[in-house]
RNA sequence: GGCGCAGUAGCCAAGUGGUAAGGCGUGGGUCUGCAACACCCUGAUUCACCGGUUCAAAUCCGGUCUGCGCCUCCA
């Protein structure tokens, strides 16, 4: 299995810390809005990732933070004339619900920054002691040049930022020794939430806040942190100065970082009108389809999303779907005996699928590929399949792609609904015109069906139906 | 200014030395009362462009053009 390390730029085996066991952290949102279908790629492709690790057996300790205190977050509570605790607490809920209905797993700890403050105030004591970091009226400073490997993930060097385009002393940072260092504790301002600490009574700054939960729930050193690319720089460089320098070892071993996401050919923000939350695009679509159309595309390359776009993603999902469901409709009246050896050997050459699907994922989880391996899957279940073969063997290609997709996070399970007896009734009717070759009467039953949202499909076993 | 990424059919997108996966769409056909689903056929003599290395290049090297990202809060 190889990985693609922002660290060294390659891909690398993967190699656990310990055997059969994964420690991955993943940076997650800072909750003082929805959030935006941007926020949906990491967590979709790193839960794929999770997913991916424990087909293969591997136990995994998932953890990703919200970050709940945070000036966004206290600029919408005073907008709202409410506390910041109320923001963050209304949507960590909604996210959630976004996240469920992205079929997420939930992470096995989703720790929250305010709850881990002792820890940090903890972790930015030792960094003194250690003579890496130095308070100054309050407020704390990382001493960023103290630290030799600072640049080694963004593969930047101190010179090269310190002359960089912009200007880099901000208001009121005169009083840092370098102006690089970068902030772990601010005093806090005039009715911010506050906390207590040795030198002022304030909060802590952003990158502490991972590297301290990090380490209190997964260790000093973990398998994979991962996170958007945008975080790279300063985020996570900030994250290995500072762990790295308190617990003196190395922090992560593999850095995975998403690419970024556009809408229409452009970054998305809010100025350019391009701004999707997660719940905007449920109102359209089931967000399957999102979570599909993010897996077309590898995780590292950037992804364009557009309303085009989307409706291809539909299209090739419903392929997917309409396929199990095919299969789950013929195993209902097919036969009980055993599988043919004919089946059987049938059966035997989905391996190929299955083994190409593997293939792709263990490539840096190349979910592109591995999703062409499932529309192969596809074929070949559309293709030898119909109302003469066993329900066993139905059942096992079922599995078989029930296997890959729940990987990916699809689920292609129909969920289990009555039809209520008018429309039984409605759809016996129409048989029956049918039968009498009535079709004009069978086609205005069906048009009303239709505008009740079912959709009706003949075939050949009979009459199937589904949900618009 | 510094660092970095990308350019493959109408669209999306794999493929990093051995002769272009897969999906969506289009057009034609089979099946069907019709529709839908499905299936078959339909597509790149070619991978932005120009040179070079090699028996062999979309893949490696050099250059050009174009688009984008980061260097500042950002997934």
């Amino acid at each position: 299995m190889k990985i693609y390390n922002t660290m060294s730029k390659r891909k690398e085996e993967f190699e656990p810390l310990e055997a059969g066991k994964v420690k991955m952290y993943v940076c997650g949102p800072t909750v003082y809005n929805l959030i935006h279908i941007g926020n949906a790629r990491p967590m979709i492709v790193f839960d794929t990732v999770r997913r991916y690790f424990e087909y293969k057996g591997y136990d995994v300790n998932f953890v990703s933070n919200f970050t709940d205190v945070d000036d966004k977050i206290i600029k919408k509570a005073i907008e709202e004339g409410t506390t910041a605790e109320v923001i963050s607490k209304r949507y960590i809920e909604e996210c959630k619900k976004d996240m469920d209905a992205m079929n997420i797993k939930p992470a096995t700890k989703n720790p929250l920054a305010t709850e881990e403050i002792c820890g940090m105030v903890d972790m930015i004591r030792t960094l003194i002691e250690k003579g890496y970091a130095y308070e100054k009226n309050g407020t704390v400073y990382y001493r960023t040049r103290k630290f030799k490997d600072y640049g080694k993930l963004s593969h930047k060097n101190l010179d090269d930022l310190q002359s960089g385009g912009r200007t880099l002393l901000v208001t009121g940072e005169d009083e840092k020794e370098d102006p690089l260092d970068f902030v772990l504790w601010k005093p806090k301002k005039e009715g911010e939430p506050a906390w207590e600490s040795p030198w002022s009574e304030g909060r802590p700054g952003w990158h502490i806040e991972c590297s301290e939960m990090s380490k209190k729930y997964l260790g000093e050193q973990i398998d994979i942190h991962a996170g958007g690319e945008d975080l790279i720089f300063p985020h996570h460089e900030n994250e290995i100065a500072q762990s790295e320098a308190a617990n003196g070892k190395e922090f992560a071993r593999y850095w995975m970082h998403n690419g970024f996401l556009n809408i229409d050919n452009r970054k998305m923000s809010k100025s350019l009108g391009n701004f999707f939350t997660v719940r905007d695009i449920s109102e359209k679509y089931d967000l399957q389809v999102l979570r599909f159309f993010m897996l077309s595309a590898h995780y590292r390359s950037p992804l364009n999303f557009s309303a085009e776009l989307m409706e291809s993603a539909k299209s090739g999902l419903e392929r997917i779907l309409t396929a199990a469901d095919n299969l789950k409709f013929l195993a209902g009246s097919a036969s009980a005996e055993p599988m043919t050896d004919e089946e059987k050997d049938l059966y035997g050459k989905t391996q190929e699928y299955a083994d190409g699907f593997e293939r792709a994922m263990d490539d840096d989880f190349n979910t592109a590929d591995a999703i062409a391996a499932v529309f192969e899957l596809v074929k070949y279940i559309n293709t030898t399949v119909d109302g003469t073969r066993t329900k066993e063997y139905l059942d096992s290609l079922y599995g078989r792609l029930q296997n890959l997709t729940d990987v990916l996070g699809i689920i292609i399970e129909k969920k289990e609904e009555m039809l209520d007896e008018e429309i039984e009734e409605l759809i016996e009717k129409r048989q029956a015109a049918r039968k009498e070759k009535n079709f004009a009467l069978a086609d205005q039953i069906r048009d009303e069906l239709l505008a009740k949202g079912i959709i009706l499909e003949d075939t050949r076993e009979g009459v199937k139906w589904k949900k618009a």
